[in-house]
DNA sequence: CTGCACTGTGTGGTCTGACCACAGTAGCAG
DNA sequence: CTGCTACTGTGGTCAGACCACACAGTGCAG
């Protein structure tokens, strides 16, 4: 009960810490290498594994990436892929019973309806949203010799698209973590359509819809049409259609 | 360009996805205590480093918690607190310019509109969402005596305590990481405001605003009100005022 | 002089063994 | 029965060793 000041950091925090300072200050950016593992634990006095538990945690939420070997590529290098970070801790705290399924849905709905609905705004703008390579996953989800799970795979590859040319890089990641976090179940949810060949189509031309909505600049067309598409299918397959997100 | 169907994955990743593969199949669950890091490694034939390594990320990512000594509580213990996890994330992000502040601003702008209509919409229906908490909060802030700091992590436990109300646990811990990556900026932001006294009090009457619609089950109101009171803040305290979500 | 094989060097990746602080527990002394 | 003391097992940390890898230089063969 003592008043303790300092709290004692355990070492790896010492490192954790010592990295984001030193991010904080432009001392480290993005493409810079960090030191070597052995230099990084003399520098800071700590063991060199408890250096690798900090990069450890470093490479999984996306921060660095790692090579082995010599040369410029080598060592550990200061990037920024979200994505991946948010992925892993979705899956994971699906996995772990920290966030419901039917959370994650209900998120996902309000994140896509207000991008669908901010690129059918910029449409009206000079700035438009670059739709291109949603499209081509579109006309690829055309395809009649697709399996489900590779419809699934493009179809959310779409929806990321979008979120992309919404340019919201925060949106971007945390779609790309909850779309993760329900993998799974939107694979097993696919045992639940009794008409694969009439939901496929109706899943494209909802997609069609939703972009004509986007190009027409039509907010609020855009909006309600990507709610009803995920609500929709999200309907279509959930073990308990009790629980639907509104 | 041989077809390795292995791939080979480093030895932390074999515990992780143990671990995951354990989480999803219900031999682990919350509350569970992972074997000792001894045995772990033994089990599966790594070297403890690794099994540690892998122990940390789960630690960061609010997996697990891990106490030293013996005993009920000892050892690696599964919870689930996703804010945590989801907090470290945004803050490294940031300080990695993987997250620009303003789209985490405009996320949290889309959230917390969202989560103030769904509980003004809630309202309206038999299961009322219970504000207590956050309204114990705006008394506290009304205290004339506290300072701007304090004041503002009031102001960011009430909208965690609202979005605690609207039941969506990704959208608390999404919100609660979000505050997480930007308190640096929320503090700095302090500065730039002329009258601290002026922009308190109309924060104060702006919740107390958001709460009335909500209470009153207008949703449209309460939309408007939120988006409007993160947006003016965000305006006030903004180094860049061009960049402002809409 | 050119080109290729070889060795050198530094990187991350991993394992092992050791020690520490800590907390509960069993056992002993009173 | 009470209270103290070792004991045991936990995570936390460190040091050292070895490996595979990839580049950089060297030196020999042509």
């Amino acid at each position: 009960m003592a008043a303790d000041t300092s709290a004692e950091p355990r070492a790896w925090e010492i490192v954790l810490e010592h990295i984001e300072r030193q991010l904080l200050s432009g001392e480290l950016a993005p493409g810079d290498r960090l030191p070597g593992e052995r230099a990084l634990a003399a520098e800071l006095g700590v063991g060199r594994s408890s250096v690798r538990e900090a990069l450890r945690v470093l490479e999984v939420l996306g921060l660095i990436r790692t090579h082995t070997g010599s040369g410029p590529s080598a060592g550990a290098i200061i990037i920024s892929t979200p994505g991946g970070g948010m992925s892993a801790l979705m899956r994971l705290q699906v996995a772990a019973s920290g966030f419901p399924v039917a959370d994650i849905v209900a998120t996902r709905l309000v994140l896509e309806a207000s991008v669908a609905g901010d690129l059918a705004a910029a449409s009206a703008t000079d700035h438009r949203p670059d739709l291109a390579g949603a499209e081509r996953l579109l006309d690829a989800m055309d395809d009649p010799g697709l399996t489900a799970p590779e419809f699934l795979a493009l179809d959310a590859a779409f929806h990321l698209a979008l979120a992309e040319a919404s340019g919201n890089q925060v949106i971007t990641a945390t779609m790309a973590g909850l779309r993760s976090g329900i993998e799974g179940y939107a694979l097993a949810g696919l045992a639940r359509i009794e008409d694969w060949h009439a939901t496929s189509a109706r899943l494209r031309s909802e997609h069609r819809a939703v972009v004509a909505a986007i190009r027409a600049a039509d907010a609020a067309a855009a909006r309600t049409r990507m709610h009803d598409h995920i609500s929709g299918y999200y309907a279509e397959t959930s073990p308990d259609p009790a629980r639907i997100p509104a």
